[in-house]
This record gives C-alpha cells, sequence and structure tokens, in this order.
RNA sequence: GGACAGGUGGCCGAGUGGUUGAAGGCACCGGUCUCGAAAACCGGCAUACCGGCAACGGUAUCGUGAGUUCGAAUCUCACCCUGUCCGCCA
C-alpha cells in the first residue's frame, strides 16, 4: 500500500511511476478518484470529530450535575440529539473510508529510479553465468523424466488434475536432496533462520504481502473457512512480524523456508503446460529479509547473490534479468529474475525472482522498527527471492545433464546428499 | 466438538458505568549523585488519524465487531484467540 500522502502531495510522482509500468490508462483515473475521496474523508473527519468533541462536553456536564443531584434531562437529549448526528455522518464516512482503502489497496508499488520505462521488451539482461548447452539431441525433460520413472504426469491427474504431479524413486529423492541442499546453504553459509510455516493463511495475511484484494482469483480458497492456500512461503513469512514494532537491533532480519506453493494459474491455460513448466502445485524454498529503509538496495544485492550461489552450485547457467517497470510484480519496486537454460526445451525459465518491496508491505502488514529507542517506529522494508523453485529446476538438470547413454549426471553438490552420482 | 477460565500499554499488573489513555511495578531515555559504575532520588516515556508553519488542540484505540446508555475498559450479544479438563484423531 502506499503511502496517503503521496495521494495528498504528490500526484506527480505517482502518475509517472504508472506511466512507467504501462499503466496509466488503468491507474490514472482511480487516482483521480482517490484523491478526491481523500479530500473528502478529510473533511468528513473533521465535521464528525468537531461533533463528538461536543457530545463529550456535554456529557461530561451530565456526570457533574448527576454527581451534584442536579436534574440534566435536558442536556441528555441534546447529547442524544448530536449521537444521531454522529452517526449519519459516520455511515457517510465509513462508505468514502471504504471506498478509499479499496482504491490505495489495489494500486501497484512505485518502481524504483533505476528500473527501465516500459513493458517486458524493456527488461535488459545484466550478465549470464555458465554456458548454455548446445539444443541438438537433448531430449525434453518430460520424456527424460518419464523413461527414467522420475515422475508420473497422469497419475498426478487422475489423483488431484493436470499440473499435479506426482514424483516417483529417485526423483522424489531428488525434491527431497533439492530442499535439504537449498535450506543447508542458505541457513549455514547465509545466516537464514529455517523455518516451518503453514501453507494455509487468513486473509489479513493475504492482504499484507499484496495477493488480496486484488489478486484472489489466482488463489486456491477455502471459502467456508476464510482461508488461502499460499501461492509462496512469503506469504507467512513476510507476515510473521505483522501488528508488530522491531527493534533496529533486529535488522536485518533473514528467514528462509522450503513450502509448497498453490497457484490456480488461470488465464495461462495452453502455456508451457507441458511436462513441469507450470504446474498448479509446487516446492520451493523462500528468502525473506527485513531491512532498514536505506539498506534496501544493497540488500537486494546480497538477497541476489543468495539465489544465485544455488544456481552456481548446481552448476547449471543462468542469467540475471532486471525487469522493466511493467513486468515489475504489483508490490515490487525492483525486481531481478533468475533464469536457467534448459536445452531440452530451448528456453531461459524463470526460477526466481528477487525483488525489493520497498515500505509496500510492510506499510500493508503494519511490519515497524524503532530506529533508536524513544524514536517514532518505521515501517521495514521487505525483501524476498526464490532460492529456488524446484520444477525447473529439475526440468534444467534433466535437460543440462543429460548423458549420450539416456542417464543424468547429477550435479556433485546434490551426488553427496542423493547417494548416488547419476539418475537412469 | 463439549465444559469451564481468561484476553488491559514493550512486559507484568490494578481497575465492574462518569476528568481512566488508563493506578502501581519492570524495562527504556534524560538528569542529580559518583573518579567511574551500581544503588538511590528527580523527570520523561503508547499508537494512529484530523486541524495547525509551529507551539498545540481535537478524535479514536483496554482481543474483534455489533448493541444498551446522555456517557462503556467496565453491562449485553456474536465471533476470534489463549489456557485447563473431557471427547475424537495423524
Amino acid at each position: 500500500m502506499l503511502d496517503h500522502r503521496l495521494i495528498r502531495d504528490d500526484v506527480a510522482l505517482l502518475r509517472d511511476a504508472m506511466t512507467r509500468r504501462e499503466k496509466l490508462d488503468v491507474y490514472g483515473p482511480l487516482i483521480d478518484e482517490a484523491v478526491s475521496l481523500d479530500r473528502e474523508r478529510r473533511q468528513s473527519i473533521t465535521r464528525v470529530e468537531e461533533r463528538k468533541a461536543e457530545r463529550n462536553r456535554v456529557t461530561q456536564e451530565v456526570g457533574k450535575r448527576k454527581k451534584a443531584g442536579e436534574d440534566a434531562t435536558e442536556l441528555q437529549a441534546q447529547a442524544r440529539a448530536i449521537g444521531d448526528e454522529i452517526a449519519n455522518l459516520e455511515a457517510q464516512l465509513t462508505v468514502t473510508q471504504e471506498r478509499l482503502d479499496e482504491l490505495l489497496l489495489g494500486i501497484p508499488n512505485l518502481p524504483l529510479a533505476d528500473v527501465p520505462a516500459g513493458d517486458e521488451s524493456h527488461n535488459v539482461v545484466l550478465r549470464t553465468w555458465g554456458t548454455p548447452r548446445a539444443a541438438e539431441s537433448v531430449a525434453p525433460h518430460w520424456d527424460v523424466g518419464e523413461r527414467l520413472g522420475l515422475f508420473d504426469l497422469p497419475r498426478g491427474a487422475k489423483v488431484s488434475g493436470s499440473g499435479f504431479i506426482v514424483y516417483r524413486g529417485a526423483g522424489a529423492r531428488l525434491v527431497r536432496n533439492l530442499m535439504t541442499l537449498m535450506l543447508d546453504l542458505h541457513t549455514t553459509e547465509f545466516g537464514y533462520e529455517e523455518l516451518w510455516v503453514p501453507v494455509v493463511v487468513n486473509r489479513a495475511t493475504m492482504t499484507g504481502t499484496g495477493q488480496l484484494p486484488k489478486f484472489a482469483e489466482d488463489m486456491y480458497a477455502l471459502e467456508e473457512e476464510g482461508l488461502f492456500l499460499i501461492p509462496t512461503a512469503e506469504v507467512p513469512i513476510t507476515n510473521l512480524y505483522r501488528d508488530e514494532i522491531l527493534g533496529a537491533d533486529e535488522l536485518p532480519k533473514a528467514m528462509c523456508a522450503y513450502s509448497p506453493c498453490f497457484r490456480r494459474e488461470a488465464g495461462s491455460a495452453g502455456k508451457d503446460t507441458r511436462g513441469l513448466l507450470r504446474v498448479h502445485e509446487f516446492d520451493k524454498v523462500e528468502l525473506v529479509r527485513y531491512c532498514a529503509p536505506e539498506d534496501g538496495e544493497a540488500q537486494l544485492e546480497l538477497l541476489l547473490s543468495h539465489a544465485e550461489a544455488v544456481l552456481q552450485r548446481l552448476g547449471l547457467p543462468y542469467r540475471v534479468v532486471l525487469l522493466a517497470a511493467g513486468d515489475t510484480g504489483f508490490a515490487s519496486a525492483k525486481t531481478y529474475d533468475l533464469e536457467v537454460f534448459a536445452p531440452g526445451v530451448g528456453k531461459w525459465l524463470e526460477v526466481s525472482s528477487c525483488s525489493l518491496f520497498t515500505e509496500f508491505q510492510g506499510r500493508r502488514a503494519n511490519i515497524r522498527f524503532r530506529p533508536a529507542p524513544g524514536e517514532k517506529p518505521r515501517f521495514v522494508h521487505t525483501l524476498n527471492a526464490s532460492g529456488l523453485a524446484f520444477p525447473r529446476i529439475i526440468a534444467a538438470i534433466l535437460e543440462h545433464y543429460q548423458q549420450p547413454d539416456g542417464s543424468v549426471l547429477l550435479p556433485e553438490a546434490l551426488q553427496r546428499i542423493h547417494g548416488k552420482d547419476r539418475l537412469g
């Protein structure tokens, strides 16, 4: 959520940000409406509070008179009349307030100055690590997986539906190995606290990180309970300190967790639907950081390096992409994507998104810190990164490490954990 | 799921209808004292919003939401959460 003050004091900045996202046509009218509602709201508040102050005066006088044994019926009638007036004014104010909140919760974050303007065609490949393998004679991962019995797509579809994967044998073991590899790396080498979090969360939590109210249709919901399946562990982890005030010595805070992730992928039918590329449930290790506002950009670079380290340990060629404003997520101010090369499908696959949310989530979730004893609390800045998403990593491993004999050599870092040097 | 008990400021804890934003204590900050520190003593110490250049003024907040009342931390109802016991269960 954006600061109310932007609506009041710097609409130009807001409009410029939406222009860079190429969304001014969508958000321009909403911003205009918010500006006028904000004005209306403040006038209403002033009026209501004047009346309340008046009622408080009268009411206290009633108390005094009663205590003195005097009659107060006239004052009581007066207070009642004021009370009715307040009820009316407040009803109006509530309508204004609710609409304004709805608008403010629906406006995306402001991209940082160094984020290129425009849609995804303006994304910038910053660097490439490793050498992508030539695509000739490399089978796509779904062929390899089926042949080696690593996963069972038809039966996944039978028990759940298309886009739900059953891993089997060495494939299932590989999932568990990836979890171990990533969590061990982040906790022992990079100082993250390991968490194990619920995958079902409530509405307030989903609102805190920005999934609600705008993206309800992307999520699986448990209607009866008013609960939702998480699309990423970012949601429960970032919300851990919702409505709390941290000490300055607790920042930066670094937490990580494995979790399954659930996405309806509504509206993406037909896109990358084969194999493991786009599924409704997948596994991921997620990294989350909180920091002081002035540290955000440095923390993002650090976070990016932690996500990259996983790919380097796995020996998978990848590239780092700085997303243009129009491709940057709703809550994010700046995002780097990590894309791994899968020679079997001949594509760069997004396996991590590393984002700085500035105070957008901190404000929504009311996560603050006190810079120094006695000082006013400020919103923390939040960051997160996938570190990393499993299915596309598995796809990349099956394709990049394919051997002429049909087996798949495992990256050294996985061999130790897996107990064998290859699949098949 | 059933029966009780309970949810008050960073923490502990008073407070059952009228200057109670809320006693007291701890923690924290500033000061006195001290060579220094501790102790002791003095003072300060919530958050958000509205108005104001500011000083400051106002409003709201005692789990959440409704209600009763001139007036609610205090009374009523619903819900949420925590604890204990019972039942069920991986």
